[in-house]
DNA sequence: AATTCTTCTTAACATTTGTCAATGAAAAAT
DNA sequence: ATTTTTCATTGACAAATGTTAAGAAGAATT
């Protein structure tokens, strides 16, 4: 049932007791999504922290009347509108279903509850903030330092998934310019190569 | 001796006990930096996490031959190169005293070990990170979101004591122009009001 | 197959921001 | 007090990016 989760965690906790893990196992619930589900609306507090155990997500938000693109997300990792989930307070952003979904689902009380009586879990709240410091680290010095087509040419390196599971429009607000602009950019590319 | 920052842990964490205050203390050191010192430079690994008794920090790159400050932090709050903390991995960026500081520093080693045998200390290095994802994450969402005009009057809102504490030139590549461009914002600002 | 809808591309033009150079003002050093 | 250095401002110009509008290519729907 939850093979996929469990591994996730006994590799970053090897430490992990059967009554540790018993204990989250059955705060865990399990919904499906189809695509263009919401899973975390804009302006609602997000009471979850979500493991992907298949399909493929979407973070976005609304500004001025449009869709601006901040992460995209796939199968076996945790994701959370994670600032709301820890502030409790309504997130910025929209976490929409691209690729069907089946997500399993801890609540904030139980994450709590958790915390409190199964303290090994600290070190789960601990690595999961770690990496997504790591992750919006890399993205912030990547928005601050480099220029569009340098983020462009870097999401092909390192994300190049992303490139044949999302469109393009999409792709040109995570890299911050519009779609127009990231038209430009390829064609550019395209250029120099010859 | 240890009083600012015995209060910082104990207001995280009251139920911690003398024991595991001992175990921290007795792996504290205490540096002091004068101004134009550098804590951590780029290219080196952090091995250190700080807390700022006194004084006044700020990060920076070099990027093109151009200074890029990243953040600035004051007194009572802990401070890293986090990113090359975690990763043991070279820091992108220096870390600079701007007004002479005192310092008490716990080593990337004694912090594992902590972490290992004051499983406690879990949570702080949670809430640490879960605080660093915080700011970091606002930060990127302005940069995302904002023009530099409107990252300059947030500034003004709620970081006002950089405006007095930090020359501007400094602030220019925090909100991510150059610093006659914030020259500009600020003149335009100016006629506005009246 | 035809039609509709979505996405991508292109071009002309506007706006924003950066670059370079000069000047003035303020702060630091002598 | 004077000199030197650092920092902030200004203007002219250049480069990057956004805006608007149109059309083309593909995918989905009927």
């Amino acid at each position: 049932m939850f093979q996929n989760i469990k591994a996730y965690y006994y590799r970053m906790m090897p430490h992990l007791t059967d009554a540790d893990w018993q204990a989250l196992e059955e705060r865990l619930t399990i919904k499906t999504y189809k695509k263009g589900d919401y899973i975390v609306k804009q302006g609602e507090v997000c009471n979850y922290v979500y493991f992907i155990n298949a399909g493929f997500l979407r973070f976005y938000k609304i500004i001025d009347g449009k869709e601006i693109s901040t992460g995209f997300i796939g199968a076996n990792e945790y994701v959370s509108s994670y600032d709301s989930f820890l502030r409790r307070q309504p997130a910025f952003e929209n976490l929409e279903v691209l690729e069907a979904a089946e997500l399993h689902c801890l609540s904030y009380d139980d994450m709590q509850f958790l915390y409190k009586q199964y303290p090994v879990y600290q070190m789960f709240g601990r690595v999961i903030a770690e990496q997504l410091f790591i992750w919006i680290n890399d993205r912030t010095n990547a928005l601050l330092l480099l220029t569009p087509e340098q983020r462009y040419e870097n999401m092909i390196k390192n994300e190049s998934e992303l490139l044949q599971r999302v469109p393009q429009y999409m792709l040109a607000s995570y890299i911050g310019v519009t779609p127009e602009h990231l038209s430009r950019i390829r064609k550019k590319m395209m250029t120099k190569v010859y």
